[in-house]
DNA sequence: CGGGAAACGGGGAAAAGATCTCCGTTTCAC
DNA sequence: GTGAAACGGAGATCTTTTCCCCGTTTCCCG
């Protein structure tokens, strides 16, 4: 369901202007999420992305359409931080950190608000990225581990949920500006994840299943 | 404007099941926010605290109203929190801890994103609480400094931004229980807060006036 | 170039959602 | 027991958002 307006356009050749048009909603959407939350108007997305309200609806058939889009946009763009930083960086700690980083830049926070209610987590697209995400990060984690820089009480789910909340806009109206903070404040947590632990952790080390209770 | 309802009540004796309204209905209020947000509806806060709608209104003149008590409420709170951990805790490092994590159930994060549009920041009341907040944290930061437990390099914007983002409910709809997460991400960032720093920090401390740009 | 199909934008109707009031009923205090 | 105050729920009103209609513009291809 809700699929037809994408799968109409690639089976023709498609004008250049719809194809921009369409990549600029995607974009404006992303930014509007991140800054407003999920259920931004989305006449406001289109006035964003400098297009009339019509359009953003001849392209998506729903809110749920764009979502998915731009959630697996973003997926995708992450999933690629992790990988690069696995194969260029040398040393397993740096790679870690280099991946938080960008994907801070990419603005994981905002992604993981578009969870919301009609978000189907099981579509094929998003379930493939997720997996590879997931691959990737462990990795990296368990590369930083084994090397001991890392120390061994935190789990993948404890890195995730501290990017998504710290890169999150912050509460308050006026201060939209995280990146200057976000930066520092997850270097802060990188050197508190480092080994040897400096304090112990209440707990069990977070996992992703903990985030999918309703699990088969 | 706006202060009527609260000033009639206090002048006449009122009745108990008056009293003990408002207080459910300022509960329910300060969870709600927590969990949906300072736009949440109203009759949404009524219906939490297990009052009509109509309670609600008779209370408060409108949200803003209600906002402000929550907010000072919860100020006040983590104020004496502050207070009592330095007053009591030894040592300086472990005072600072105790605060940051009792802040956290509290809920500052929450309370930081009642600062939307219409609030009044130049309440007396509020600015009042915020300048005794402010003064108390930065003593527990200056006292863990000096100690030479605290690395250097960072202010007490970087505390409390940290504390609001990391104590914010998840963004996905289902997993409301940050408390399962909070504690421990929160011990990592305090980990990363200890001397001697295991990085270097990109830009410069964070400070309490980076938050009001439009200040005299 | 020029014709025709597709895409566009803006305005506004329809729907959804939130606010707040009215009023009959219940609860408290004396 | 009685009067005054507080209560709850229903719904009118106002705001916000969605989405469609249709005249105009832009692109593609011959």
């Amino acid at each position: 369901m809700g699929g037809m307006a994408t799968a109409e356009r690639k089976a023709q050749p498609a004008r250049v202007d719809a194809t921009r048009n369409r990549e600029r909603i995607i974009a404006a959407a992303r930014e509007a999420f991140v800054e407003h939350g999920p259920s931004v108007p989305l006449d406001a997305i289109a006035h964003r992305a400098g297009v009339g309200n019509a359009t953003l609806y001849r392209h998506f058939a729903d809110r749920n359409e764009l979502v998915h889009v731009v959630a697996s946009y973003s997926l995708a763009r992450i999933t690629e931080q992790a990988d690069s930083a696995l194969a260029e960086e040398p040393d397993a700690f740096e790679a870690l950190r280099r991946f938080v980083h960008r994907a801070a830049d990419e603005r994981v926070g905002a992604l993981c608000s578009l969870l919301y209610d009609g978000f189907d987590k099981n579509d094929a697209n998003v379930v493939d990225a997720r997996v590879r995400l997931e691959a990737a990060v462990t990795r990296l984690m368990d590369n930083a581990r084994e090397s001991g820089q890392l120390r061994p009480d935190v789990g993948i789910g404890d890195l995730m949920v501290a990017i998504t909340q710290l890169t999150r806009p912050l509460a308050g109206t006026a201060c939209a500006h995280v990146e200057r903070y976000m930066h520092r404040h997850l270097q802060l947590f990188l050197d508190g994840l480092r080994a040897p632990a400096r304090s112990e952790l209440s707990g069990t080390a977070v996992t992703f299943e903990d985030f999918e209770p309703d699990r088969i």
